[in-house]
DNA sequence: CTGTTAGCGCGTTCAA
DNA sequence: TTGAACGCGCTAACAG
């Protein structure tokens, strides 16, 4: 850490440590020359003021968290890369938290972030997540808060998300037209609302063509291995599906695995879409259709609320809930 | 932000504020009893230490910095996952800063982070950087400085990296095992020691094998679109490369989308291996075989060797250049 | 074992 | 236009 601090800046400027505060802030009330003067010298000598005396003199840290689920997967790290572009703009730092989808940590983090070090807090919850106290601790305690991806909808917090439940319907429209008779829902265990939203969006497109669920639906977890034998269960049960919608990317992977062991061909047998934001899914074995979200951009709306909140301005409405279109990337698994 | 502080606290109490400050820290001066009591109250009004004023008295900030080129890449959002493991279990928190490869914005980033802001930084340097003062100034400045992976070989800091060009080495001599006559090396264009010993490696394998080089090795960048033409050239030039050797990932897959227009089958008429820490690379058509960094050992390692640095803890030799092993994951895509 | 005092470095009074 | 004094909240040195 630089040694050098205002009081010794001052002393070799000939002036009182305030004076030469303000001027480096810009203040009005300090003439030209002397600004100039300071400023030179700060240069010079690489002088970077302290930032825990400033935080704690000013009670404003000009930090932000985000708080995720993983980092590993590359929806949350083009998010991550959509806040820190914004945040760099601002002039704000930003840490990073990650709960590996542990209610346990998720809970711990948001405690220990509620003692001022951060200005505001961007978070993605864990789907282990059964309670809202600590959100709501959270909220009350009047520190900026903003939901991006994985909501929590009973808690009034500006949130920026997608339209899951259109972009699953359409997806699953997608077999249907592609000639899907049976579709089968892959899904990931848990109350999170993004999950329902997406099993709503696969029931209605099913309910609209009068087609069957039962049996078709698979809750899944974090254990690849189980998933796989959840999977091929469903593969060689009685009545196959032709059809697979996977809620997440995990889940086509993992379908995928399934169907080169048991030799079942995609697109022929089985077609399949999945939420994915890789874009290497181009270069499988078959391509795979994927319904891609704007990852970069929730990121970057979700910090722009959330400096927003943190500068008391205004929302507007469109801001307190802003929702972003995915779109399908239509290829080989899904063809005819 | 919380409103409660260590003097409230203490009047509650009938204490004074540091004998609070110290029960809350365990110290062995305070009488068991008061301890309780005073940490019974914490506990209950949800204390929690002002970290700016903390911080400032103590000229500690309990937090590190992690600089990386990017995030949206499997490599170094498994590394980040590592220090994170390792920064949470030491109760630290972790900044994270994209330079993007660019130049100019490194040397901002560590320009404002020498001030006390972080007790250490971690940094795998960008593709850009052609000079290193401003890493030598945070050396000399006394501020804990760990490189990881792209490292800077003239800057005597701790260091952890993978054995690349041994890795190199053993990827392009697998190529030649599966019969291929003539291997060329798609690098990135820059000065990264990293660039440097993967070339190293596999200009070491071709000398082995007496094999030829010339009009073999292609400089890439960052534009995907002009990768792809200078793939293209290359396969379709008068005398095309039966194996490529890819040294980073990206140069792989636009090798895939070159070879998928152009109709060039993999692995018969060319075989490539790259390195890569995409595990869906398996799924690839036909599956990429790869050199798999163990990128959340280097995070771990390279956090740990910070906290050791900023504990002061003296290194043994091999933590100042921890050297992890790469392997190779082989698939069809160097197939027979 | 506990309290008093002082100061980390800064930004903001209030006074000149 | 500038300076002196104060305090943000905490912890460490120095009493007792």
């Amino acid at each position: 850490m630089s040694t050098i601090n205002l009081k010794r800046l001052a002393e070799e400027l000939n002036l009182s440590a305030s004076t030469v505060s303000r001027a480096l802030r810009g203040s009005h009330e300090i003439s030209q020359e002397t600004k100039d003067r300071v400023k030179a010298l700060a240069e010079k000598l690489g002088f970077q003021p302290n930032p825990h005396a400033s935080s704690l003199r000013q009670s404003k840290s000009n930090t932000i968290a985000v708080v995720l689920p993983e980092i590993e997967n590359n929806f949350f790290s083009q998010v991550m890369n959509g806040v820190e572009d914004v945040a760099q703009k601002k002039g704000y730092h930003v840490l990073i938290y990650l709960t590996h989808e542990a209610f346990a940590r998720e809970k711990d983090i948001l405690q220990v972030l509620r003692n001022g070090r951060v200005d505001g807090i961007m978070i993605s919850v864990s789907n282990t997540t059964t309670s809202e106290e600590h959100l709501q601790e959270v909220n009350r305690s009047g520190l900026p808060l903003v939901f991006f991806d994985r909501i929590v909808e009973s808690i009034d917090v500006p949130r920026v998300s997608t339209d899951d439940t259109d972009a699953a319907f359409k997806g699953t429209e997608h077999l249907v037209e592609k000639g899907c008779k049976r579709i089968a829902l892959l899904s990931m265990s848990g109350l999170l609302s993004i999950s329902s939203r997406r099993r709503n969006g696969y029931l209605n497109a099913l309910k609209k063509y009068g087609m069957e669920t039962d049996g078709l639906q698979v809750e899944c977890g974090t254990d690849d291995e189980t998933n796989r034998r959840l999977i091929t269960a469903l593969l060689q049960g009685p009545n196959p599906p032709d059809g697979i919608f996977a809620a997440v990317e995990k889940l086509a992977i993992n379908t995928y695995e399934v169907c080169r062991q048991l030799g079942v061909k995609i697109p022929s047998q089985l077609k399949i879409i999945s939420f994915s934001n890789l874009s290497v899914t181009a270069l499988f074995d078959p391509p795979l259709t994927t319904i891609v979200q704007p990852a970069y951009e929730i990121g970057k709306e979700a910090a722009a609320v959330l400096f927003k909140i943190i500068q008391k301005k205004t929302l507007v409405p469109g801001e307190k809930k802003s929702v972003f279109p995915s779109h399908i990337v239509e290829r080989a698994s899904t063809g005819g």
